[in-house]
DNA sequence: CTGAAAGCGCTTACAG
DNA sequence: CTGAAAGCGCTTACAG
């Protein structure tokens, strides 16, 4: 491995020359730097990470966890967040480590990683409301960055859709087709996307002046058996009358809600609408239902440069509460939304 | 944070002593470690990661890198490595750093990462035959251990399934049922486990004195969509006599076949037999298909302690030869296999 | 059995 | 504008 030294020696200065060549200190001359920089490049040189971390506290390395076994079902938006990360992430000289948290305290594996003294920071994910996590880190005034965020007056850098605005606009769309009784497939309660949504979904309802049925408002894992479930439960079974829409917290809730309906013999949009939050996951394509799905869309991607700068700004300094991102998702409509049925398929309770 | 310096303080030894303590040096005295070992414990010592890369050259710190894009349709087993893998590097108190790669040269990640002079060794998995990270690496003496193998005369660590066994075993399952016409759908030629597959695909039929039909033996990635495309072909198509029972190279092709026969109006096992290899994924269960699966059964989170305690032994300077596994898989005879239809649907060419 | 000292490769006051 | 020196927290010959 190429050295400071090594730079030195070849160039006749000294190491701490060369460091404040490469490190764009302004008092070094243009010319100095140049050649400096010039023979860095040729020798292949790449700072020694510990080296720089013992010197500076800095490491240039930050970590992410994932919970396990329980939250298996998380893998495909994880995936694609770690993944996305990883790459923001190298794009500004930093890497990633990774850890696996299987017990039971959320805070526990954060405890442990800090303890090693190694990490400059965190990416923490699928946030819960108050997440224990994140005070724990904000006490100790460990840099952070939230994909999503576990309250709305967040004070720490986040990224995360407006996810009021994600149900709200569901419903307003179903209702300005003339929809009264609007079923909400949601996330499990304990996420914060979910439960803003719940709140986005009642607060619209409430705005169209429209009842939340009893069982119309529903809380699983992102899975096609789940959806089917519901759809079934609440389309066939007892539970009163039948929604004639449903918005489906993500795109595997509505894969299982299409499947109900074609088992009951209904048709989309003609006797129910369906329409989800599409995540923009790899492999799982909205348009290619059937019919092709409404939706509203933000893909999980886009998050990741953000965050990976605001973390790396953070770490530099930035102020937190200038990192902080609400987007809009965008709403798309396809053809599985339709007028609400002239009669309904039962009566009015 | 607690220093080797703050514990020796307390107890009035020099760092020598305390590192050595902690360090299960044999000249220092049972009493001291056992002081020391309390203090340590006491103080919530965690040694500093960078100090000792930077004195000994080890950073008890190993990487993956995953490839992305084309590489999407991976995510669930590469998922299943990441998290068993760093699960169980955090039982030898080693760390996990993740990089993605997302270039065409495959072994430039890993030139990027040496040079930063971070990393004891590295995790491989997916090797394609004769991969070339693995002779970089290895050309470079590396540490490195890979789940699976690039060709049968590995020369490094690795942990590998006998593929060459799930495929002729499954063979002579089905061989011993009757089946004369055994269609195989095989991952992605590329990889050395699809290889491997095919060459036991081709040595049991010839062995059991079988043709293997035009078109009876494809590459494709493990997808539903995949194995429905080619059963539906290879049933319905003009490739000559149809298959009377299908071998998959996972349970998502074989999702993908029984969906086809199910559009065909054929019967499982008794038109057509079918089974898979079965990685035990989560959420991926070969026993609730309908009929319940047959299938070669090896579970991939069994692959991660066994690689990362060879790869921490081998950073350690255990023999690689001596880190070799390779296991077996287990045949499961489920519901859907059984004897070949008396007669075939369309008689024999 | 224990300790003082050098060194790993960097950064950063402090001098000039 | 450049350099000599100290220091980050460890490990490890070298002495005793």
């Amino acid at each position: 491995m190429t050295t400071l030294k090594d730079i030195g020696t070849a160039l006749g200065l000294s190491v701490t020359t060369v460091s404040r060549a490469l490190n764009d200190f302004p008092e070094v001359s243009a010319q100095t730097r140049d050649r400096v920089r010039a023979a860095a490049e040729r020798l292949g040189y790449q700072a020694n990470r510990s080296a720089q971390r013992l010197a500076t506290g800095r490491s240039g390395m930050v970590g992410m966890i994932v919970k396990t076994s329980a939250d298996y079902r998380a893998d495909q938006t994880f995936m694609e967040i770690l993944v996305g990360m990883s790459a923001a992430l190298a794009a500004r000289d930093t890497d990633l480590v990774l850890a696996v948290d299987q017990g039971r305290d959320p805070v526990e594996p954060y405890r442990r990683m800090l303890g090693r003294d190694l990490l400059d920071g965190f990416i923490l994910n699928a946030p819960v409301t108050h997440d224990p996590r994140i005070s724990f880190l904000n006490e100790r005034g460990i840099p952070l960055v939230v994909h999503g965020r576990d309250r709305v007056d967040a004070d720490y850098p986040f990224f995360t859709i407006d996810n009021h605005a994600v149900a709200a606009e569901s419903v307003q769309l179903l209702a300005a087709l003339g929809h009264r009784r609007i079923a909400y497939l949601n996330g499990p309660e304990q996420y914060s996307y979910a439960a803003r949504r719940a709140q986005g979904y009642r607060a619209a309802m409430a705005q169209a002046g429209l009842p939340v049925l009893e069982g119309a408002l529903t809380h699983d894992p992102p899975t096609a058996a789940a959806g089917y479930r519901q759809a079934l439960s609440l389309l066939a079974g007892q539970r009163g009358a039948p929604p004639t829409a449903f918005i489906c917290g993500s795109l595997l809730l509505a894969e299982g809600v299409m499947h109900a309906t074609v088992d009951l013999g209904l048709a989309v949009p003609r006797d129910v609408s369906v329409m989800a939050h599409d995540d923009g996951l790899p492999m799982l394509s909205a348009s290619s239902f059937t019919p092709a799905l409404t939706v509203t869309h933000a893909a999980l991607h886009d998050a990741c440069v953000p965050l990976a700068n605001a973390l790396v700004d953070l770490i530099g300094g930035a102020d937190p509460m200038s990192l902080q991102v609400l987007n809009r998702a965008e709403l798309i409509v396809r053809d599985s939304t339709g007028p609400a049925p002239e009669t309904g398929r039962t009566p009015w309770p």
